[in-house]
DNA sequence: CAACTGACCTAAT
DNA sequence: CATTAGGCCAGTT
């Protein structure tokens, strides 16, 4: 099993999440089959040029996650709102709303 | 080839 | 709720 197999594999389960919800790093390397690949989630998104909805993932604390490069950030807080994502006032999402969890 | 880095997570304190 | 410590592993230096 090679990093590319696996980053595939999470690419997948990216792509599987539904309009309006969102995931954590930690939950789309769980759900791909690999548990404590959290951060290759991370290296997996960061390609370009993949066609994943990769504004969807968030992390553990329901904030956007990045470097504040380009203002991608902002970006994917526009995708996410324009999806009926609310983010309240310390820039959160209420996980407990829509995260994306289909087992646990 | 060793060391560092990082779109991270969890558990313990 | 805040902080610390440790884990994890592919890329990059």
């Amino acid at each position: 099993m090679n990093a590319a197999t696996i980053r595939a594999r999470m690419l997948d389960v990216v792509a599987a999440v539904p309009e309006g919800r969102v995931a954590t790093y930690g939950d789309i390397a769980r759900l791909a089959g690999f548990p404590r690949h959290s951060r290759q989630v991370g290296v997996a998104l960061r390609e370009p040029g993949n066609e994943v909805p990769w504004h969807r993932i968030v992390n553990h604390e329901g904030r956007i996650s990045r470097r504040g490069l380009d203002g991608s950030d902002e970006l994917q807080r526009y995708l996410l709102e324009a999806e009926g994502v609310a983010f309240d006032a310390e820039g959160r999402i209420a996980l407990r709303q829509y995260r994306w969890e289909m087992a646990r």
